[in-house]
Formats: C-alpha cells, sequence, structure tokens
DNA sequence: AGCACGCCGACT
DNA sequence: GTCGGCGTGCTC
C-alpha cells in the first residue's frame, strides 16, 4: 500500500502529497513520523492508494504512527481538499487547524490524579486494635475507607491529614493508583429556566426541523428569544442521536451560553475556544473526539471540532466579523460550515438580529431559507432611540463629551436606581478629522471614504487609492477652527463619569479590564448586582448579556465606525448600534437609548432609530449594487512584504504588471486596479506594499485563477505575499 | 523549513 | 592553498 502524506512544515515549497510505502497499521488520518530527506518529521496520512506515480526508488517506507488513533477523520480531509481549492490555502495549515495545536507541540499531556485504594489485606478490625484509642482522626479514617472504593488523594489528606495516609501506605493497607483525570472549561452555573415557546419561536423550530437541508437563516430582534429556539432545535436533534454545533461569536460570551446549555443538556456538551488553557482543549477535544459529547459550544475554530453524524449546525450573531478568519489560514466561518452541514445531510442555521448584507441578499435570492422573529419573546417594546446632534452642543456651548440630553436622562436613571451602559465606538485604531461645528470629515476626491488621520507626518491619507491631503486647521465647509481628530478612551470617560456622579459606581469593560480568565465574569457579576450603575465599554458590552435593570444605553460616538474607511462601514455601525440598543429595557422596565452622532443626517440613523433593519438592507444593497462593491464585485488585495525596501516594491511591479496582462484581456471586467505603499507601510520591521483589484462576477473564478497563479509561481527570497478576499480592514 | 551542493572572497 | 559566505534546489 501507498500512503499520501502531508509533510508537517509549513512552507509552500513542500505544501504538496508525498507518497511513502504503508505499514500494514497504517491508518487514514494518523499523524506518522516519516523520514524526510536527511531527517526525521512528522506528517499526515490523507489518503491511501495501491500504486504511485513516484518511481519506486524514491519511495521510502512509513514510519510509526504517532497517536494511537487516526487525528483525522475522512470529513475533515475532504474539508481540508475544499478549503485549499476555494481559499487557497496550504495543505498543512488546514491540517494544524484540525488537530489541537497541543497534540503537536507534546506538551500536553492526560492530567493524571492520585488515587488511593485499599489494599487486599486490608482488614478494618484488626487496624482499629492496632492504633491507640486517642488517634481519633486515624481511627476517623480507618473507619471511613471501604474496600474497593477509590478515593482522590489529595481529598482524604485534606479531611483525615496527610501523615495519616502516609502511615496506612507505609503498612500496605492502602496502595495509591492514578486515574486520568478531565480539566474542564470554566462554565457559569445556570438554572435550567425552560420556557414555553412562542408562537412564532414555535413556527421557526417547526420549519427548520421539517425541512433539514440548506440554508436557514433567522432573522430576529434582539430579545426575540433566538437561543431558545436552537435550544429546541438541538434538543430534538440529540433526541434523534445525532450531535450539534452551536457556534457563538465572542470567547468571553461562551461561559454564559455554555452554562444555559449545561443546565439543560448536562454533560452532553464540550466546549471549545481560544481561551481555553491548553489541558482544557486538550481533554474537551478528547471527549468530542471519542464520541462523549453530543453539543459543541465554542468560537470560530470550533467549526473543526471531529464530531461525527451531525444533525445541526448552528452560527449564533452570523454577522459578526470574528467569524472570518483574518490570519494565517483565511477562511470563512459560513463556508466551512456549508461544507459539513452538506456533508452531514443537515441543515445550516444562521441566526442575527442584524444579518450580513451578504446573508439577507441569499435569503432575498432564495438561496437561504428565511425565518423571521420581528417581536421580543416577552412581547415588551423596543426602546425608544434619540439621535442627538453633537455639532448642536458645540455650537451651544457645550464642549464636553456628553450631551445634555445624555446627562439628563442618566441622572433620572440612576436617580431611579437603576442601570446605564455607555457605549464606545472603538473600531479600527486609525482616526479621522472632524469639524466639531459642522460635522463636516474630509473624504477623499477619488473614493468617497473618509481619509485617515496620520499623526506621525500629520496628513491625511486614503487607505483605498494612498492619496494625501494637507491635515485640517480650519473646516474648509464653515471655517471653524473646531477640528477634532484622535479616539475617544474609556478611561477618559470613566473619569469624566466620575467627577459628574460621584456617588454612582462606575464600571470599566474593556480588553484592559477583561484580560484574565475570569476578569469578565467577575466584572458582570458586580454589574449585575450593584444599583445603580454605569457600565463604561466597548464592542464587548453590545453582545449577548441579559441584565434586566439597564433602563439606558448610551452611544457616545456612534460615527466612529462609519467613516472608518472600509465598505462595510455603515453596515458596522448599524449592526453595533442595533446591538446596543438591544441591551436596553430588556425586562420589566422600558428602556432608552442615545446616540451621540456629528453626523445626525447619514442615513443609517433614520433606518436605526425605528429599528428599520430591512429598510437599511434595501438601502445599502443598492448602493453596493450601483458601486459594484461586494457581494456585487469581489475586492482581491494582494500583500507584498519584506524587510528590503526595494526587493518588495520590485516584486510588486513584477506582480503588477503580470495582472495587468490578465487586465488586457477582461478589462471590462476590472473596476479598479492599483498598486501602493499600503496604509501601514511598515510593521515589524517589514515594509508593505499592496495591489488591489475589484473584480465584477461574471469572469471571476478565471481571473481568480489566473492571479493565484502568478502570486504562487513568484518565490522570491525575503518576501511574503498573501492575497486576501473582501479585506474587512486594509492595514 | 532544513540541509546539501556549489561557487567566490579574505585568512592561518 | 582553504574556511566560510549564502544563493539555489530538493525532499516521496
Amino acid at each position: 500500500m501507498i500512503a499520501e502524506v502531508i509533510v508537517d512544515i509549513a512552507n509552500s515549497n513542500v505544501d504538496k502529497v508525498f507518497d511513502y510505502l504503508a505499514k500494514d497499521d497504517t491508518k487514514l488520518g494518523s499523524r506518522v513520523s516519516i523520514p524526510f530527506g536527511k531527517r526525521t518529521i512528522e506528517g499526515y496520512v490523507i489518503g491511501l492508494k495501491t500504486t504511485s506515480d513516484v518511481p519506486a526508488d524514491k519511495l521510502k517506507k512509513i514510519g510509526d504512527c504517532i497517536d494511537d488513533y487516526p487525528v483525522l477523520t475522512q470529513e475533515l480531509i475532504d474539508l481540508g481538499d475544499f478549503m485549499c481549492a476555494t481559499n487557497h490555502l496550504r495543505r498543512v495549515d488546514c491540517m494544524r487547524l484540525f488537530v489541537p495545536s497541543q497534540l503537536r507541540s507534546q506538551k500536553t499531556k492526560p492530567l493524571l490524579i492520585n488515587y488511593v485504594k485499599t489494599s487486599d489485606t486490608f482488614d478494618k478490625q484488626a487496624l482499629l486494635q492496632d492504633v491507640r484509642a486517642n488517634a481519633t482522626k486515624q481511627r476517623q479514617l480507618i473507619e471511613y475507607l471501604e474496600p474497593t472504593k477509590e478515593y482522590a488523594h489529595a481529598e482524604l489528606c485534606k479531611k483525615f491529614g496527610a501523615n495519616n495516609i502516609s502511615k496506612l501506605l507505609s503498612m500496605g493497607s492502602l496502595v495509591t493508583l492514578q486515574r486520568h483525570k478531565l480539566r474542564k472549561p470554566y462554565v457559569v452555573d445556570k438554572l435550567d429556566k425552560r420556557v414555553t415557546l412562542t408562537d412564532s419561536q414555535q413556527k421557526v423550530v417547526d420549519d427548520i426541523l421539517s425541512n433539514r437541508q440548506g440554508v436557514h437563516l433567522i432573522f430576529g430582534v434582539t430579545g426575540s428569544g433566538k437561543t431558545e429556539v436552537y435550544m429546541h432545535i438541538i434538543a430534538q436533534i440529540i433526541s434523534e442521536g445525532k450531535t450539534a454545533i452551536l457556534l457563538v461569536p465572542e470567547i468571553s460570551l461562551t461561559p454564559q451560553v455554555m452554562g444555559n446549555f449545561k443546565a439543560r443538556f448536562g454533560d452532553n456538551v464540550a466546549l471549545l475556544h481560544s481561551g481555553l488553557s491548553d489541558g482544557e482543549r486538550f481533554d474537551e477535544w478528547q471527549r468530542i473526539r471519542e464520541g462523549d459529547v453530543k453539543i459543541v459550544i465554542g468560537a470560530r475554530s470550533a467549526i473543526f471540532a471531529p464530531l461525527k453524524n451531525i444533525g445541526a449546525i448552528i452560527l449564533d450573531e452570523e454577522h459578526d466579523p470574528s467569524y472570518k478568519s483574518e490570519s494565517n489560514p483565511r477562511y470563512l466561518t459560513h463556508d466551512v460550515a456549508k461544507f459539513r452541514a452538506e456533508y452531514n445531510h443537515c441543515p445550516l442555521i444562521l441566526g442575527s438580529a442584524t444579518p450580513s448584507l451578504e446573508s439577507f441578499y441569499k435569503a432575498k435570492q432564495q438561496e437561504y431559507f428565511l425565518h423571521e422573529l420581528p417581536v421580543r419573546a416577552n412581547n415588551k417594546a423596543m426602546p425608544t432611540i434619540q439621535v442627538v446632534n453633537m455639532c448642536d452642543e458645540v455650537l451651544n456651548g457645550n464642549t464636553g463629551m456628553f450631551s445634555q440630553q445624555l446627562l439628563n436622562d442618566l441622572t433620572s436613571c440612576v436617580s431611579n436606581n437603576n442601570q446605564a451602559m455607555l457605549f464606545i465606538n472603538r473600531r479600527g485604531h486609525s482616526s479621522y478629522m472632524i469639524c466639531r461645528e459642522c460635522g463636516y470629515i474630509p473624504k477623499c476626491e477619488d473614493c468617497d471614504v473618509s481619509l485617515v488621520y496620520h499623526s506621525e507626518d500629520n496628513q491625511l491619507k486614503c487607505h483605498y487609492c494612498n492619496k494625501r491631503y494637507k491635515a485640517l486647521t480650519n473646516c474648509p465647509n464653515c471655517g471653524s477652527s473646531y477640528i477634532r481628530y484622535g479616539t475617544m478612551g474609556t478611561q477618559r470617560v470613566v473619569a469624566e463619569l466620575r467627577k459628574i456622579f460621584p456617588n454612582v459606581k462606575i464600571l470599566r469593560m474593556d480588553n484592559d479590564t477583561t484580560s484574565t480568565k475570569n476578569a469578565l465574569t467577575t466584572l458582570l457579576t458586580e454589574f449585575a448586582n450593584t444599583k445603580p450603575c454605569i457600565l463604561v465599554g466597548t464592542q464587548m458590552i453590545a453582545k449577548g448579556h441579559d441584565f434586566p435593570d439597564v433602563t439606558l444605553v448610551g452611544v457616545m460616538n456612534a460615527d466612529m465606525s462609519l467613516h472608518y474607511s472600509d465598505f462595510r462601514s455603515p453596515e458596522r455601525t448599524f449592526e453595533l448600534i442595533t446591538q446596543v440598543a438591544g441591551r436596553a429595557g430588556r425586562a420589566d422596565k422600558a428602556g432608552k437609548v442615545v446616540i451621540q452622532t456629528y453626523t445626525p443626517r447619514h442615513y443609517i440613523y433614520r433606518f436605526v432609530a425605528n429599528y428599520n433593519y430591512e429598510g437599511f438592507y434595501n438601502k445599502e444593497i443598492n448602493l453596493r449594487q450601483v458601486t459594484s462593491f461586494p457581494p456585487f464585485a469581489k475586492i482581491f488585495r494582494i500583500l507584498i512584504s519584506g524587510e528590503d525596501e526595494d526587493k518588495v516594491k520590485t516584486t510588486t511591479k513584477v506582480i503588477f504588471d503580470k495582472i495587468k496582462a490578465i487586465k488586457k484581456m477582461f478589462s471590462s471586467e476590472f473596476l479598479y486596479y492599483e498598486a501602493m505603499k499600503s496604509p501601514i507601510g511598515r510593521i515589524e520591521k517589514k515594509f508593505r506594499y499592496q495591489i488591489l483589484m475589484r473584480i465584477k462576477p461574471t469572469y471571476q473564478a478565471k481571473i481568480e485563477k489566473d492571479v493565484y497563479q502568478i502570486v504562487d509561481d513568484i518565490h522570491p527570497n525575503g518576501i511574503q505575499l498573501f492575497i486576501e478576499v473582501n479585506p474587512s480592514n486594509l492595514s
């Protein structure tokens, strides 16, 4: 037999199938050790066959299996094929995605715990007679011990004293043994609050369960009880002996979601995300692989869980940008999930209050089944949304960061002993300039995107065409010198609030305050138990959390992400504001949302203010169509980086010219084609240049293939190349 | 990625 | 004369 092996070396030159003479015990999907050149390395068996095209004298014999089980299933091997073909990835990178890194590094071993049990010679009565009458602890221990039962060594020591245990051990009445212990990730303890579904929830569950194929998009407003719908679907799926995967966007949320699922489904649930310790992740992966688990909950990478017999795959908060992998193996979780759903003949379920434009478009085109949950499960009205024009505040002499409206609402909120959340929009690190009197924001003359302010050289730059402009000192529109730039930080807001509300508890939630493992849960618990209280935070507070006493939500700087130079900016801003707004008034108390913006006339506020997703969708999709942006075109970005700037430049030129030849043949298909320095010109000593192109869909596949070919064919020394499709940020 | 082979400069 | 620089090429 011949084994087809992918070598575990991350280099495109060796990223191909190598044939080896298989041994009798060589199994498909195993990790094996193999002779490669002069050294011995590891590889993955991705195929077995009887003949090879490689000359017989070149074939070497495969080495030993590394694990005592195959790490890959046929499904994952096929998925690797699919991902490489569609996303232009390296085989190794896929293989590495599929197995936990702890397995490769060999650093993580199963956790062994010392246990003790009574030996064959254990005789309770004889021992009791031997022991002095006043050795109470020892007598208690002997009384406590039961033959054949096993006791954790550490626990027994705590109860009866370590020296007493050692004594019995040395006497031979007790013996030690080791047992494998599974490390369990942290889960928030919750009660199983089972609720009866509303009619519309039940309809969604029934519709999906009676049509278990294809992609289903659940479009449900915040608070419409999507999680409950997922739970009912999963309950049915596992009652049929099948398994399910549920993905959630942020790892910070998984302990919460997990808590609900654990309460309902018990130990049938495994958790898989990057926030776990190495040991926890390794053990959870093993439990899944061995089939001890019916439900896998996790972040993006959990889509690769080695589950078998999958009955449903669910992507919660489907629009979330974290579902797109932005580094190394770049992939879209939606694509992977769709592949696995089709492979397992099961439905893929997407859920969101603000579906991504792409997904909603597909639903409208009837490529996806659309299900709607238009009202909150508890029938409560959505909180009212008020958009505040910050330019007016400046004109009225209020140059602080809080509008009068927000201050008034905060005051009445805390005096009624309620809670407030203040959301600081901090998407992207770049800042734009804005006139604080008229709201003017400088834009690129050619590209219709906002310019980005670069403090290093005090210039405004377009991140799409690299055109430069002088930084503003006066507004060209109204002449005002009130020009602001830079970002608003959580610390600044908290400091300001403490001055205004010295007697109110103010909590801060951002990357700095939630970096340690359980800090987030501690913080959330503190917030839940403090009234009145104001929570100030970034994107993190936008998702999932359910606090019944929050009656006010403030969005400090709504435009922050709106003018970020990215074609998805309006979409992301709409999503964010809708998500945070959904935090207010979830229980009995009515909620209110105050949105502060310098550009109140932007179309998104019209739709945000009355929760009109479809109106926003229609406007935005129309805009994408007339301007030829995704999903009506594809954007390609080739990034060329290296320490030698001249080399990077010449490589860029070589690629640019080669693609130009394609452009000549398909000139009408190219909407945009430019080479330029990357917005962040140098990272880690490496100079960065990029080629951007936007291509119509007609001959896209052919052009895409040619472009990849061109980039693959050249591999200059000391130059890194990669291609990104529809990039969401151009750094 | 590594490791070999190979062809030119400055040293005991 | 030779030790070592890193460019190029190969690994089933």
